[in-house]
DNA sequence: GCCGGATTCTATAGATCAATAGATAGATCG
DNA sequence: CGATCTATCTATTGATCTATAGAATCCGGC
């Protein structure tokens, strides 16, 4: 037996003509709908049921705003991870010490968890399931990202900053590695806040990467 | 329409009266196949055909050798876990610095990725879809696990042997962290060998932990 | 008060999947 | 040889899930 929804009195955005921006609200609201349950079950666990459940709607009223689960997947992802990159160029490019980069760089890899955790933690876990040619595209913008991160590296390997002989690809990797799993703890039961752990955390990296100081 | 199968040649035990023992081999199989399936597409992506599959077999033999999916996964984690609480507890027992035991503590944490990797992938991201009473019990073993880092440690905090002031928690986090990530990446592209990221992320921690040497 | 578009609903098709029941082939044993 | 046991198979059930089709409702504007 299904339980009959509520009247739910509409709340319509209050001036008129708004017909076009009422409709992109709605869909963002659905995509964080999407972005919740697919970061708290993952994509195949998710149901499209659970994901209606969450906006008080039925299953296939989802259908009116994306064409597929896979899709609504594929916009979760993208909005998951787009920004990283040009908030890593924009370190990088900055006149600053390697350090101070890998410090601001760790910064800019956790703040997106504080105002969108969910589609943050859903790019990170769940891309593997998107259809091929939405993960390319995806995992395209992951690799320039990531590449920034190894290019910052390796220009402090260089310059003498760091420690020679690193390996600039896997100290990316042990920097992604540090800061994927905080997505998986931050608000949870531990008391801990994104700035404080963004500043632990790069000091665990520098401190490890830096030359031993005289 | 179904594929037929080939007769398929029964290769069973040459010795008789090994019965017993050719059940406890062939019920490793299924669950070989099962953790490298589960690794490969989660726990909800990946279907019971999938594990009959890679053995060859029909999807409904496989309930002759576990009851039920959610079994088959929780042994899974459980060998995927097991022996991480008492390796780690063997390192932290050691007559050896704290920085060493870090060291060995990695190196212990990194090794089950050589010889069961599926099944610490399936541990590591999939023991979340475990029922809970399962769920419990993984997750007991886990923490207990994790204590033993964490207090690694806070004894060398303690000791002055590591910065003042640093988190114990927060550092077991970023240990675990970085070393989770490793099974995402290891034997894929990249052409990294286990003990030398072992070695590479040991420094990586512990340069960061420790004091500034003067 | 009615029109028309926007939004949500009901109902259901079609597919997939875990799990059960019972049959069967081959090995083992008396 | 005949009985039993083991491992697998065939066949199917019932549940669940995505997606579609078309009806119903809401609401601003006329």
């Amino acid at each position: 037996m299904r339980t009959r929804r509520k009247p739910e009195l509409q709340v319509v955005g209050a001036s008129p003509r708004a017909t076009a921006t009422n409709q992109r609200r709605r869909q963002s609201e659905i995509l964080d709908a999407a972005a919740k349950i697919f970061a708290e079950r993952g994509y195949y666990g998710a149901s499209t049921q659970d994901i209606a459940d969450v906006l008080g709607i039925r299953q296939a009223s989802l259908y009116y705003y994306f064409p597929s689960k896979e899709i609504a997947l594929e916009l979760v992802c993208m909005k998951g991870v787009e920004g990283f990159f040009e908030a890593a160029a924009e370190v990088a490019a900055k006149k600053i010490t390697a350090a101070e980069k890998v410090h601001g760089l760790v910064e800019a890899h956790l703040a997106p968890l504080l105002d969108r955790a969910d589609y943050v933690k859903t790019f990170l876990n769940e891309r593997q399931y998107l259809p091929p040619a939405s993960r390319k595209k995806v995992g395209k913008l992951s690799r320039a990202y990531e590449n920034v991160i190894e290019k910052v590296i390796a220009e402090g390997v260089e310059s003498g900053e760091f420690r020679k002989g690193l390996d600039p690809r896997l100290m990316t990797l042990a920097l992604l590695g540090m800061c994927k799993s905080v997505s998986a703890w931050i608000g949870k039961d531990d008391p801990y806040q994104v700035p404080m752990v963004a500043e632990q955390y790069a000091r665990i990296l520098l401190k490890g990467i830096g030359k031993t100081r005289r």
